[in-house]
DNA sequence: ACTCGTCTGATTGTCGGACAATCAGACGAG
DNA sequence: CTCGTCTGATTGTCCGACAATCAGACGAGT
């Protein structure tokens, strides 16, 4: 059973190689595109006009915005179309409870979760500082702070969690691609996460959820503010 | 703004009609036949044999399948085809876990949550009393205790965390498709979760919260027994 | 006995074209 | 102002085709 040609663990285990279908390139190329703003909310997805401009067939991009449709990014309305989703303070609300739900339930596992789940939320905070204090694009920034809050999931150990917040991470990032109001308040933001982690390294992990509940709350409210929507009751 | 043609209000709110494209409907047959038992895990799901045996385009298998996949209950394998999913110790921790999450979460809600929430928490253990004491199949068992800890999760009023839930579900009822346990303790499981509803209409959430987290971790080493699977460390 | 090429059959991934069903909007009759 | 009808555009579904990929068999060489 543990022959040298058959050996139960390969000393292979560094490598990989990223096995990339065409309807994932189109997939991600069309991510890009959403989350660098060129396609605005509401934008209509046209399955011929993409095949064409991609240089694909139209089976394939229909199957790469069935993906893009379940991430919650985009939204199909049967026999009309695929659109840009157009996020709704209802949908704001919805999301930010789910990922309060998520992040809270992760950093209350602070103590028994895995050193390596640990690591990767100090590994986040210390990107997101370098990448505020650098002078990193909009994209980059946002996607190092919700690498963050990625990372408080993560604590957790549940793929099934973590992809759901994946999703959501990127419905946040749709909402949040033609806002610029990030940079200002990047410094503040920066020594507000540090404090969580500073309350979780203490040991304090009921502190540190409701410091996080609080910070998702006022994330709700500035996203609405950004995309000039109204406060949902 | 208020005409009577264009009344804000329609008061046709009642009616409704479900659109179910061939796709959907595909799907739908392919869940029944998962959760009946009469695909066992592992079995091959072949886009030209479905496409056959049901009547249908390979395209529109392919979608359907699509659809399976990223439900959780059919798992693909590039350029091997789609699989119905295997559970493995790991993957049963991970939706037990998962499950705790949401719906610790929602049972933390109680309180605030609406009215019509809490309704759907208690007209399900009712439906789920019925069920056990008539002579119900064993999938309407399952599906109605499994209609319980949804109630919970809809504490949350929130659509995503809602479907995640769902998709959890689809897992676990595949896994409980082969099994018989569940009849023989149905008249504990409900002495259980009215427990559980006694202690929220109480207010004690707190308690309410261990009971069910406790009553995970016993649904997670009963179906790993089920499945005849190793309890992962 | 074991490894390594090669062949082969089956299946997927992607393509292109085709058509009915459905929808939004325009247009005209009452 | 409402109600049919028409029209153009787009999706949903189907069909047929082909290269790429994979698992397994088979045989040659060491």
């Amino acid at each position: 059973m543990a022959g040298p040609t058959a050996a139960g663990d390969s000393p292979f285990g560094s490598l990989s190689l990223e096995h990339s279908s065409t309807v994932d390139r189109v997939a991600g190329e069309l991510r890009r595109a959403l989350f660098d703003g060129e396609l605005e909310p509401g934008t209509p997805l046209r399955e011929i006009a993409l095949a064409e401009a991609i240089g694909v067939s139209r089976s394939t991009v229909r199957e790469a915005l069935g993906l893009l449709v379940n991430e919650g990014v985009a939204t199909r309305e049967p026999n009309r179309g695929v659109f840009v989703t157009e996020l709704d303070p209802d949908s704001v609300r919805d999301v930010c409870r789910s990922r309060a739900v998520l992040e809270i339930a992760g950093v209350r596992r602070w103590a028994t979760a895995s050193e390596a789940a640990r690591d990767a939320v100090r590994r986040a905070l210390v990107d997101f500082t370098v990448a505020a204090q650098s002078d990193a694009s909009r994209a980059e920034l946002t996607a190092a702070h919700l690498g963050i809050h990625r990372s408080l999931v993560g604590l957790t150990e549940s793929q099934r969690l973590m992809s759901l917040a994946d999703a959501l991470s990127a419905e946040v990032r749709l909402g949040l691609a033609k806002v610029d109001r990030i940079r200002r308040n990047s410094t503040d933001q920066v020594a507000s996460h540090r404090a969580l982690l500073n309350l979780l390294e203490r040991g304090d992990t009921e502190a540190a959820a409701t410091e996080l509940q609080h910070h998702l709350e006022h994330a709700e409210t500035s996203m609405l503010d950004a995309l000039h929507l109204p406060h949902s009751t």
